[in-house]
DNA sequence: TTTCAATCCCTCAGCGCTAAGCAATCTGGC
DNA sequence: GCCAGATTGCTTAGCGCTGAGGGATTGAAA
């Protein structure tokens, strides 16, 4: 019984028997979580001509409100990238007529990010395979399991300063 | 009690009511907690003139073994990147004066990489300060969480297929 | 011995991100 | 009403990775 980190704890705890190298034991692993979620992840939107970067963009406005419409800014802070990486995503997405792009009527500087039709048909068809995938990628936990890491990950954020906005 | 993950869900359930969004609970919470994690772990190794794709590629080599060499399809396996990242990485190296790299004596097509004395005082210094930053990150879990948490992560990586090698 | 699939390492074009910087606009204190 | 400092969204250079592909070598089946 023992994964990829576990050789590490045993590789350090040999060349380096005066470090505590127990942190890695979550953040390494992780770490590798997140690269194995990740490729299945996207093996799945590839099937609709979307990378990671689009989806989330598409489904942060779906689920934002009924209007499906949100600020760059918004975008920008729910989604950990910079504002760049948003105005480079939005160049995108409204290249394929995905969303659009309309001054703000309440501030000269700001702009409404809108789902198109076609934006919104494409999301709602993707999310529900999405949410297929991960709950392929966690059946190997059962579900009491599954609420306690949720929980303890949550504790983890929260003490990490992360914020509901 | 609330991060932005719960704020996520409550958006899909109010929004999209049929879908069961609750995988989002932990996938999502791994993924923010690893983007917040990478940015503090930089941060340090930003310090030492390090990236992490470095860091990776020397600390690899310091806990294989006492001689500190690898080849390259050995630091591939244990990264998670595509051969031309790892022969990349070891140009950089290289360049820097860090690492060396020779033929194999056995395998015509074979490389060896090892770490210089330079790359391995750097090496030296910079772990015990890193596994210092991963300690704090995790301050805000009691001992016996850590376990747990380190003992789900790894349930759910062996469930996915992740081997010692 | 010959053949050929597998392995090893590398190159390179393309991609999306960051970091820095900019112009336009807004806002709160005076 | 005015101004300084924030905020908003965008542009661009530079960076590291992926994915595709290639040359050399190996090892085992025919």
């Amino acid at each position: 019984m023992a994964d990829h980190v576990d050789l590490v704890l045993e590789q350090w705890a040999t060349q380096r028997p005066d470090l505590d190298a127990s942190p890695m034991g979550i953040i390494g692993r992780l770490s590798r979580l997140n690269a194995l979620f990740d490729t299945a992840i996207r093996r799945n939107f590839a099937r609709y001509d979307l990378d990671r970067a689009s989806f989330d963009v598409l489904a942060t406005l779906r689920r934002s409100n009924s209007e499906h419409r949100l600020t760059p800014a918004g975008l920008m802070r729910s989604s950990m990238v910079t504002s760049g990486a948003i105005s480079q995503r939005l160049d995108r997405l409204e290249a394929r007529g995905l969303v659009t792009r309309t001054p703000s009527e309440t501030d000269g500087r700001g702009v409404t990010v809108t789902l198109t039709a076609e934006g919104l048909e494409l999301i709602d068809k993707v999310v529900p395979t999405h949410v297929d995938t991960e709950h392929e990628l966690l059946d190997g936990l059962s579900a009491g399991e599954r609420d306690q890491l949720a929980s303890l990950l949550r504790t983890l954020l929260e003490s990490l300063g992360d914020k509901r906005d």
